[in-house]
DNA sequence: CTTATAATATACCAAATGGTATATTATGCT
DNA sequence: AGCATAATATACCATTTGGTATATTATAAG
């Protein structure tokens, strides 16, 4: 790993959890010259522009949840457990290394829906590729005869993602970690009603 | 009805979708000017600074939601029905004079929560009015024998909004109506499983 | 240990930012 | 109709914005 090569990585680092909560249009550069102690030259150095490093910012904090949540999916055996892995881990989020500022999925998705292309992208690639595993992942509780035949394995995964997301949203905004545990304890009774 | 309230409500109807669209920290006084064909004093003339048209902004989207769900839910008879009203809306809601850029709790939410307590602070309160509400509904069937007594309001009201706030950000994200269609029809199946 | 080059810092730029003081125009009461 | 005042427009301000050109410093290969 070259010096610059360790230097963009470590402004990453440092400048995600900033676009993560204050978002795009709220992180100025000067901002990531504050967090990272740089100068605007070491910034622009590296990356073509605010966007870029907005874009792989977005790249980082996305692959912190997903690191977690792979890793506990791996140490369950049952899809139903499996399943449970994302309630459980957004549930517990504190525990883990969870990016600053919450879901970045959300976030983005928030904020760039309007206004930001490319960062809308990202996150929309992001939600797809997370609808589609969980979607496998009932598909693989049917197979198994884990759950019943009936069961809509894209219908269940989308409505897990939205309780989820919908609990976090909820959890900032109030600050009240029991209406998460109320809406995903209705979650788990949905996984559970899949038998 | 002075000139000053006139112009005033003027301002507020003008840049309303702005904010909501934009966001706080994406929406500058230049944008306001222009949406409005106001000039800037004619602006801080009316309103003390930018905080204050964001707050009155996110008012008036807001009432323009309420407005249009309580219209839907008195015309119900049943708590069932009225329950449904919230799931039904925001499934049509192209048909209803919603305010552009989506739900503004969940927009104001995501973007206030770590950067403008004031905004902050109103999204949270509407969110704490329309989840007691949605409490109250559910209690009320409860007491009417149309739900099932074992039934716990609070967590019902908050599956509810959690599902639907999800479906929105979803559904804007991906642009797949669909996908708003199947969490919907799981907020659905939710309610009519209270019986 | 030099030296070419890669990496970072400095100094600068035009434009945009939120906001204000003052000038101009419109309003509504007598 | 005239006039005090309310409402809006204009011109200006310091600061910040994203970004660049250039100067300086660090790196790593010969």
């Amino acid at each position: 790993m070259s010096k610059a090569e360790r230097t963009r990585q470590f402004i990453i680092e440092k400048t995600a959890p900033l676009f993560n909560t204050k978002g795009y249009a709220g992180t100025s550069i000067a901002d990531l010259t504050d967090a990272t102690g740089l100068t605007k030259g070491s910034i622009y150095g590296n990356f073509e522009n605010k966007d870029e490093v907005a874009l792989a910012a977005f790249d980082y904090n996305l692959a912190q949840v997903v690191k977690i949540l792979n890793a506990e999916i791996e140490k369950q055996s049952t899809v139903k457990d499996k399943l449970m892995v994302y309630v459980r881990v957004y549930d517990n989020f504190l525990k883990y290394p969870f990016p600053p500022g919450g879901c970045p999925i959300m976030n983005t998705a928030i904020e760039a829906d309007d206004t930001h292309p490319l960062l809308k992208k990202k996150a929309a690639d992001a939600f797809s590729a997370w609808k589609i595993k969980l979607t496998k992942l009932v598909k693989m509780g049917i197979e198994n005869k884990e759950f019943r035949t009936e069961v809509n394995p894209e219908q269940v995964a989308l409505t897990i993602i939205a309780m989820i997301e919908g609990a976090v949203m909820i959890t900032k905004l109030t600050g009240k970690t029991n209406f998460r545990k109320a809406i995903l304890q209705s979650a788990e009774k949905l996984i559970e009603d899949l038998k």
